[in-house]
DNA sequence: TATTGTTATACTCTATAACTATA
DNA sequence: TATAGTTATAGAGTATAACAATA
């Protein structure tokens, strides 16, 4: 027998709330899925991609800069140098805080995962024109404004 | 100090995929805070909406028709048990089965429930017009079905 | 005393599978 | 044997707070 749950069908009366919370949550667990080959998450795509400015920077400033809670980004980040991926060091001027930046394989790595991204990104817009989705941005803005309890403009970190 | 953590900024070429995810968890979060005075959560409601359609109904059919597992349906309805909300008696025909429907509390719980999330979809759709709600939906439609790995029109189970 | 990075603890969530009582 | 409902267990994920080193 059919164990799978039947998932409600979409009436065309479901609240519009709900409409973009489980698209939001489909094309979120799709872009997991696309990165699911390297092994990684998004939030170790959105680490390397906010390392890769060139700066080494503390993890700190990192983590702020992303959203990520302190304690968090430690295990990104060791994750990230046992692949190889990014370096840790002792900032001469302070010996608390450690400096974090890409390598090389980093850099690579950060390209692989965008490319990846972008596939990602095609599929979402799959069958939409540039109109149509610069509408859709312009209307899910109006939409996050109107629920965010963020500060307007800024985003909760999904990825 | 300011200690938390700076939410990266919605730059406008985020990419759209990121958009969607991140408004759609903010649509949910603030759906899920409308009914936080109650006590309950969004599934909760699912499950009280799914039995106010008056006949009693085994919990397998109601959590199969809501795309909820088996045995998280039984947690649910044991709190709105527990509430006074809902009755489970046992099924005449079938000593296993047990049959479940709303009492008169649980519908009066279910209008109350219902004018929050009303509360909650109008502050999604502020400054939206119909036309725009409209083209939203149609929209989220599209992307929907590019993304979802469920049948298609089928969406996943959010609240 | 305060701060950076780290680790440990405790808590929530959930999926899985075991279990019971019926069929 | 199979099924409805239930419960137990284990695992992932995460938030919080404790901690060591340094300022």
């Amino acid at each position: 027998m059919d164990t799978t749950p039947a998932a409600p069908r979409t009436g065309r009366n479901e609240p519009l709330g709900f409409v973009i919370a489980s698209t939001g949550q489909a094309a979120a667990a799709a872009f997991e899925a696309a990165l699911a080959e390297t092994g990684l998450h998004p939030r170790h795509f959105a680490v390397l991609r906010g390392l890769k400015d060139g700066e080494a920077q503390s993890q700190q400033q990192l983590a702020h800069r992303l959203g990520i809670p302190a304690s968090r980004i430690v295990g990104l980040l060791d994750e990230l140098v046992r692949r190889g991926f990014v370096f840790r060091r002792e900032s001469p001027a302070d010996r608390r805080v450690k400096l974090v930046a890409l390598l090389d394989a980093g850099r690579e790595e950060l390209q692989r995962l965008t490319k990846l991204a972008g596939e990602s990104e095609r599929k979402v817009t799959t069958g939409l024109s540039a109109g149509e989705q610069d509408e859709l941005r312009r209307l899910l803005g109006i939409v996050y404004d109107n629920v965010a309890v963020e500060p307007q403009g800024v985003r909760a970190r999904v990825w």
